[in-house]
DNA sequence: ATGTTAACTTTTGTATACATTTTTAAATAT
DNA sequence: ATATTTAAAAATGTATACAAAAGTTAACAT
């Protein structure tokens, strides 16, 4: 395990998203407690940036508390991803709904943007991932509402473990897109109601494919 | 300040509920940065576990990040009140359709002996607030979706900053202790449909009293 | 052989000390 | 006088060292 080595910028910033990423990657020891001097030696700095970095992963939810004694990798459930997007389904329409009236077409030109690169067809797991949570929060930072926002933007960072977890399906994404394209001509158009409709539908969606495949697949 | 100091019971586990309580009491600088050297001497504590709380309140919504000065208080706003009641009254209703099949008679007997604690006169809010809790809490966990649960629980521990804030009045908390009978009878009856509505009537209506009165009284 | 206790090892929690960054204030130039 | 640069300070980030706790092994008794 020497590759983990960090291209130091903020050291601690660039510490948390390495971990993050080894998290999604498996790279870390599953069902087993971290040791945080082992991990301080692998990642090259002392136990106290270590620290931090383990008890916010915790906080958000990508490490688990394993007895009275340390913290383990959080483990994946078919149970908790439909928790995440049935979160997802109520709070991502309702945040949209006060978005709508601020949503111009600054915005939505900056949205449109995101689709086309989306289109691109060469795009990893992660880089997908991301633009596809870019492209909704453009929109839904529009409804100045932190709180809100916040939890949410939360909930897309735990799906984004599942997401890479089962190889995306092709045709899926393609449907993916062009309801973010219908979503988007519901907001042009100003139909609230149709544009919560697609939003819903779509990670309604989303979530039960991903659900049907952890059922099927995650008999660990 | 030299009534800040803890009692020892696991250090810090205790600095963590006592920084919490602090903050809801108002003991500490508002809208400044907070110092960790200062907090350190006041709690009698090294900088190291004051790191570790101050953190972790952050991750909780206690705290803000206050540019790259270090932390301050979170601030109240109506706004946020507002984000943490619409999202109770979707989430709440929705994790009990899960555990309304699963509430058997000793976890009602259980929600029972809470409510009657819950009439007595002489309760102080924060003793009120976590019976208030732990009445919800008791019914929501037969649900057993741990991810959903976890979310609802930290919002309720937010929402309990703003309870503390106004005096509560004795008016309401008539009308919401009904409502908690009324929500128990529909559980007992088997229903789901009378029972969500309640719920979501409930928190609504507590939702709306609260941002009223701070959209009055918070003009600063 | 099994269960219990006691010594030992490992791991985490905290304090102190040092390094780096950020803020504040002063000094200089325009 | 105002703005910009520069030096001092204050505050945070990190490493090392030590203390406390948890887990493990070995010894002993039944």
């Amino acid at each position: 395990m020497t590759d983990k080595l960090l291209t130091d910028k903020q050291p601690a910033e660039a510490l948390y998203q390495q971990l993050k990423q080894d998290i999604r990657d498996n790279k870390l020891p599953i069902a087993s407690p971290l040791k945080q001097e082992q991990l301080a030696a692998e990642y090259g700095v002392s136990r106290i940036p270590i620290r931090d970095v383990l008890q916010r992963l915790k906080n958000e939810g990508w490490l688990t508390q394993s007895g009275k004694r340390g913290v383990m990798v959080h483990p994946l459930s078919a149970t908790e991803a439909e928790d995440l997007y049935i979160m997802r389904m109520y709070l991502e329409p309702l945040i949209l709904s006060h978005a709508m009236p601020k949503l111009n077409h600054q915005i939505i030109g900056q949205a449109t943007d995101i689709l086309e690169q989306l289109d691109q067809p060469k795009l990893s797991i992660a880089q997908h991932g991301d633009l596809n949570w870019q492209f909704h929060a453009c929109l839904y930072q529009a409804a100045k509402r932190p709180t809100l926002f916040n939890n949410i933007a939360n909930l897309h960072q735990l799906c984004s473990r599942y997401i890479g977890f089962h190889s995306v399906e092709l045709e899926y994404e393609k449907t993916s897109q062009q309801e973010h394209y219908q979503l988007l001509e519901a907001i042009k158009g100003k139909q609230l109601g149709k544009a919560k409709a697609v939003l819903k539908q779509h990670i309604s969606e989303a979530g039960e494919i991903l659900v049907a495949y952890l059922q099927q697949n995650m008999h660990f």
